[in-house]
Parts: structure tokens; sequence; C-alpha cells
DNA sequence: GTCCAGGGTAAGC
DNA sequence: GCTTACCATGGA
């Protein structure tokens, strides 16, 4: 079906490192696994997109998936000093959404997250799918069950390339099989006791709690520090970032932040601004 | 070959 | 409480 979907930037959404599992076609074409389901999304120009979905589906899945009911134009509004490195980055990625991903791929995936380049996450993520994931299609494979992946022997694990990782893997899997962990049931907690809740998880600190609040629970100020970011807060924010201006707010501008020093490097040092 | 990656853990202080 | 060595592996 046609979506319209103003100011949505799919490429940078699906390159942005929150959800691993987009498979680039074209320039403005993925395909996405999640849900156990495979969509292909192409934009078309003009905010409009093509989804390979019914509009039941549609407003079932994907609406709240890509959290279409958020609005990110008040972001715009929020209280950012023109031409600052923040307002730069809102600038660049606000066309980002924070999507609300399924917990126990979240949780999975920013755990084997550790020490790993992007690139690297999707190739052990795609790993873990053919290997223990159903198939849902030619090719591709829904992210596997708590159950499949507790019941996995560490030498499985570790030839999807999880390394030293695959025992936390493993041992958190169980905890959400065996129950002793319902990520399905917090939703109803405040951050402090969801972030307590998830870090009883092997393998999970407080920069992969937080990415699993933001980017599964959509806790919108849950703010993950990794190394780029902690880079951005040295070189920008010497006073610390100013959480208090913006509640509400603060894990969305944290992903546009992230996605905007990225690019930087990419496109010639983080000296060169063709801007100013 | 070298360097770095959406860090966590356990030991030591 | 706060540092620090160590952890495996792939991608650039």
């Amino acid at each position: 079906m046609l979506v319209h979907i103003p100011g949505f930037d799919l490429a940078l959404t699906a390159q942005s490192g929150q959800c691993f599992r987009f498979h680039q076609l074209s320039d403005d074409s993925f395909n996405l696994i999640a849900h156990s389901r495979l969509l292909t999304i192409d934009g078309l120009g003009n905010d409009k997109f093509r989804l390979s979905c019914d509009e039941a589906e549609y407003w079932q899945l994907w609406h709240n998936y890509f959290d279409l009911g958020h609005d990110y134009a008040a972001i715009g509004a929020l209280p950012v000093q023109a031409g600052s490195y923040l307002h730069q980055a809102i600038g660049y990625a606000g066309g980002v959404r924070v999507l609300r991903q399924e917990p126990f791929e979240t949780l999975i995936a920013f755990i084997l997250s550790q020490r790993k380049s992007i690139p690297a996450i999707k190739t052990c993520m795609e790993a873990l799918a053919k290997r223990y994931g159903e198939p849902i299609g030619e090719e591709a494979y829904a992210f596997p069950s708590p159950k499949a992946l507790a019941q996995a022997d560490e030498a499985g694990l570790k030839a999807c390339g999880l390394g030293y990782r695959a025992p936390y893997i493993q041992k958190t899997a169980a905890m959400v099989f065996d129950h002793r962990i319902d990520l399905e049931n917090l939703y109803h907690l405040d951050d402090g006791a969801l972030e307590q809740t998830l870090l009883s998880c092997p393998g999970v600190g407080k920069k992969v709690a937080a990415c699993v609040m933001l980017f599964a629970y959509h806790r919108l100020d849950a703010f993950p520090v990794d190394v780029w970011i902690q880079r951005v807060l040295l070189e920008h924010f010497p006073e610390g970032f100013p959480f208090s201006l913006y509640p509400g707010h603060c894990g969305i501008l944290q992903q546009y932040l992230f996605c905007y020093a990225r690019h930087q490097l990419k496109s010639g040092g983080k000296g060169a601004n063709l801007s100013t």
C-alpha cells in the first residue's frame, strides 16, 4: 500500500544502528525483517512510500513499528541554539524515527553489539537468524525465539561470530525462556525499574540497557552513551548534555547526534563543515 | 597487517 | 565507590 509519511527519512533510519535487519535493495528501497515478517519499503519521493503489506497489517503492525503516531515535528520547537552542533544534528537527522522494536530481538542485538561495528552486528544477526530462526521466505529468516537461543550450544553460537558474548546471549535467552524475566510485562514499569530489570541480564550494562529502553520500550529519555556519543559529549557538550531542557526528547536527540557524528566522519572528517 | 567497533565483567585499589 | 586489563571477531 502507499503511505504518506511527512519528514520520514527511510535510508537514514534503516542505517541508523538501532535496527540491524534492514537490507538495502537500492538507494531508497529496503527489505526489513521484523515480527517474523518480511516487509519491502520503497521511497517514492515527496514523503511517499510503498509498503509491501495490506492496510490491515499496516495499521496493526508497521504504523506502530515505525512510530508514525509520534509528533516528530515537535523537535523543531525545542530550545536549540541556531547553528549549534545539536541544531546541525537535527537538521541532518531529523527524518530518523525511533523504532518500536521487539524487546527480545533488541536485547540480544545490543548484547552482541559490544565492541562490534554496525556491519559486523548485522552479519551476526543474520547468522543467528539463518541458524536458529524460522524461514519466512526465500533466504529470509525470522529472528530466533528465546527457546531456540536458550537451547543453543556455545559452539553453534560462536559459529555465528558472537565470540566471548556467546554465553551472555545463551544465558539471557534462558532467563527469558524460563520466565525469570518477562519482557512482555515490562512495559508498565517506570524507567528506573525497567533499567534495573534489564541490568539483571548477563552482558547487559548501562549502555545496552539504555538502547533496549529506547529502541524497544520507547523510553524517550533513555540516552545510550557509546564511543560515538562519548566523543560528541567531550567535543560539543563539555558541560554535559542539557537533559533538563529536553524532557521526553533526549533519546531522539541522542539518536540524531549519533547519526550526525557518524555522517561527519564519513564525509571528510570532523573538522570539515561545508555549511560554515 | 593494523586499528577500531552502539561495552561488560571482574579484579584491584 | 572508582580505574584497569581482558575479552573474540569482523570490517575498513
